[in-house]
DNA sequence: CGGCTACTTGAGTATTCTCAAATTGTGTGG
DNA sequence: CCACACAATTTGAGAATACTCAAGTAGCCG
């Protein structure tokens, strides 16, 4: 949308543990199976919400969205946010109908990915159906690696562990890894973490006042990642 | 393959939102293109652990396994229970090694899936390769759903809900869905609901004195599962 | 500029944890 | 088959973390 996403595109792929999902995949090839199409998105605008018909993936290019799990009873939770280069959608692999909500946070563009075609293509290009396998488990290894993290740390080091993987995420991107906008509300930080908005707002003080980082509204900037990693004593076990 | 399998092929697929993974792939015709071995295992016995070279996915034939995820930092959870017809190995596709720790909880059996044979099994025949793609996914949505769960209730509604799921899958798998014996400890159901053992300990005997269930060490009764299903008023939001 | 939403901060509460001890079960060796 | 050692479970009491409720501040949109 500016300057920032032309340092994104100019980056090119980088090596980290963190979803670069179908990142490899040669997207002219995949045109020649897949009609791929753009999607514009607001700020707020829904890009499926849970039973919706599954008929595509998505593959973020400019934004930033989160993706909502609903119980039938009311309950709702962020389990994630996605960023470019991000898969969206292969939870609901297998259903008729979208698994959960995903809205966007700003103003952004995915690449839709129709669902079958991908099937087909997956035939013809082995590398591509390697590819997503890959993208499905890599998933799997995420959520699992928050799992462990809400398990396990208390409020403080959660909330360490989250700037620290944007951090990361940021800096794989192309983006500075020390400095970034939280394109995310406290409350959204907060259900993702499974913590109250109020915590987080509090553990961000407080880490600030350590000295860790530097808060101002959604601005933040990352003055010492080590510390953040080891932050609180945590409530191991 | 016996009776309880044949209890179990007659149920039909139950309309539940737990994994049967792989279990409508025609067995027969995979081995034609996969070499799947038989496994034994004993009480305790890892089926892999974290970093052993990855080669192979499994199907639980009989027997229950816990699935460990470990940090680099030393802390560890339980995120899961498998036990006949489901998958395990789906989180570490795409890596060298095994992401976590799988232990067998009793003597059992699972099949071996060579993993690079199943990927051409899959260009051969693609109703495999969908089934896979979809078990994955499935998998995704497990965990999210418990992701959901351990962020939105409260420690006897976690209980309650660990019961009940116990409960479907059992009844699902031909066995009596309201008495069962829990083959895993009380600490391991506490790390994977994210609590300590005390608390788990308490919250069984709070609901055996409301009434909702039996508890006898580990063999459990469910006296009312409507009950259970309401539980406690739980940390909405 | 007004109204609203998002965020921050404080005070008291509540749930779950920690530490500790007692009890029950299990497996093994005698 | 019994006794003992060890592991698993239960239960209690006090402590700690995160929550709830509440008030106040600060940006943002129209």
């Amino acid at each position: 949308m500016n300057t920032v996403s032309a340092q994104a595109a100019a980056a090119g792929p980088a090596a980290l543990h963190e979803p670069r999902y179908l990142g490899d995949v040669d997207i002219e090839q995949l045109r020649q199976h897949v009609p791929v199409t753009r999607r514009r998105l607001e700020a707020g605008q829904h890009l499926y919400r849970a039973g919706q018909p599954f008929n595509a993936l998505f593959l973020v290019n400019v934004g930033c969205l989160k993706t909502c799990e609903l119980s039938d009873d009311g309950r709702e939770q962020v389990t994630g946010f996605r960023m470019r280069g991000d898969l969206i959608g292969a939870e609901s692999i297998g259903l008729r109908g979208y698994a959960c909500d995903v809205v966007a946070l700003e103003a952004g563009e995915v690449w839709e990915l129709p669902y079958p075609p991908m099937l087909s293509a997956c035939l013809r290009i082995p590398e591509l159906q390697a590819r997503l396998t890959s993208a499905l488990a890599e998933e799997i290894r995420h959520d699992r690696s928050w799992m462990l993290a809400l398990g396990t740390l208390g409020a403080e080091r959660r909330v360490a562990s989250f700037l620290l993987d944007l951090a990361a995420r940021y800096g794989r991107l192309g983006f500075s890894a020390c400095h970034f906008i939280l394109r995310m509300s406290r409350a959204d930080i907060a259900s993702f973490l499974a913590l109250k908005h109020e915590t987080v707002s509090r553990v961000l003080s407080r880490l600030q006042e350590r000295g860790l980082i530097l808060v101002e509204r959604r601005e933040i900037r990352i003055l010492d990642a080590d510390g953040l990693r080891e932050a609180e004593p945590a409530t191991l076990h």
